[in-house]
DNA sequence: CCAAAAGTGTTATGTCTACACCCATGA
DNA sequence: TCATGGGTGTAGACATAACACTTTTGG
């Protein structure tokens, strides 16, 4: 899953020459593995929290933007490029030192799926990990505040779901409605009708658009899907809303 | 409306001892005036943007959390003691020099009208003004990003208010229907049908509870209004939706 | 009595949910 | 022909918007 990377070492510290800024950026990088929803952790090497799992993270640089600071620190230290990047919010990090990390910024993006990841000097191990493994505090330690960022990632995935259509950034380019909507349910945590969201899905104008291929059938036969593409609308109106937090099965 | 304060000047500078941490938190504190939205600006008499209108700021402390910080920033610099603040968003101040504001961090706050407010030394005004005057780039120019801070605090008072019962803020302990539908008419820009509220307001559990008082009938009279008071609920559902912003009466 | 504001009723229209049912494919 | 999954139809419950109407006050 994870390689070792030959390019150059990430100095993981301020740009030489720049004075310390201590803005840290974090990274919450959700992608989809078949109908589960995973996060992208990497294992630290060097103190702070050596040993622990963490979300990618690193300095801002002077001069750099928050959102160029998160794309360079996510692949720098994993290799992976994320197209948009969500401002999730800003952590006071209780570890923190004066200097470093006096305020962590998170941001958060979407990937169709898994992609290879690369193990950078200072870490150990770097990977997607399934959501409900990443949130469990006895089966994965997470460094700083992470796990509140990660928490927090996770239900503005779940409200973005609702009001936007973000959720096809967690698609391929070309996708079946059904793959759409093994999104809503791997993030929501629920099942979904699925005649009722293909309409409501349908009748929103330019949330996805009609390729006019189609897709193979699966293994086990099931009418062939048709395929369509992401559509230029954002907002959806009306929203698709998730099933009230009463009976849970999610995370 | 702004009077001189007495008290020790704040030094808006961060904490001797502790090392420069480069975090300012800038406070986006909303209050009704009538039937009109206002927001809290100061007017600043030292550099950088001396003489500009600017948002109430200041720098963390080495220690302190971000709430704590923006609370103190607030009262020290304009005497208003704010009960709930809300994290709005990080911002890379574009004119940030390298230690200083290398990221503000900016909260909402809700007021239920406006209270007195002290002009604190190293400022030459202070104010609440009307978000229409607030937000014309032509009539206010606003320190640092503070015009995009503005903006995007006034969008989050509008989906709050669809979404959740924070409006109730903005309102004072008691409160009839008419004048919360006043605070919805004020942050929404537009008018709001009072029979189909009422409705509402009044199905959704634990919204508003009643007081059993009554509030006195107007100076040009009219039916006396019952007085509630804000319930315990904090999500809408449903939601109160605000008209689509194709026929933009507001700002 | 009139104007003003609170509060109630009503109706047409739309939306959501749940579920029955049909269609096309692989084995 | 059967299981599997894609896709359509539909009926009841519920929510919404628009507006007519009644009630209670001050002048």
């Amino acid at each position: 899953m994870a390689s070792r990377r030959n390019t150059a070492a990430p100095t993981d510290k301020s740009a030489p020459g720049g004075a310390a800024t201590a803005v840290a950026v974090d990274a919450v990088v959700f992608a989809m593995d078949g109908a589960e929803l995973k996060v992208l952790l990497v294992q630290r090497g060097l103190a702070p929290f050596k040993g622990s799992w963490a979300l990618p993270t690193g300095n801002a640089r002077a001069g750099e933007t928050l959102e160029a600071a998160v794309a360079r620190v996510l692949a720098e230290s994993t290799g992976v490029r994320a197209g948009f990047l969500e401002q999730l919010g800003a952590y006071r990090d209780p570890s923190h030192d004066a200097l470093e990390r006096a305020v962590s910024v998170a941001y958060l993006a979407f990937l169709p799926g898994p992609v290879d990841v690369d193990v950078a000097p200072g870490t150990t191990d770097a990977s997607f990990v399934p959501m409900r493994r990443a949130l469990d505090r006895r089966r994965t330690d997470l460094a700083f505040d992470h796990h509140q960022v990660l928490r927090d990632g996770l239900e503005r995935a779940r409200t973005e779901l609702e009001h936007t259509s973000r959720a096809t950034a967690l698609c391929p380019p070309a996708f079946t409605l059904s793959r759409l909507r093994t999104v809503y349910e791997a993030v929501w945590g629920h099942s979904v009708d699925a005649p009722n969201f293909r309409r409501k899905v349908l009748a929103t104008p330019g949330f996805v658009v009609p390729t006019g291929r189609m897709a193979a059938a699966g293994p086990e036969g099931g009418k062939p899907a048709q395929l369509y593409r992401a559509g230029k609308a954002v907002v959806l109106q009306p929203p698709l809303y998730r099933q009230q937090s009463g009976g849970r099965r999610g995370f």
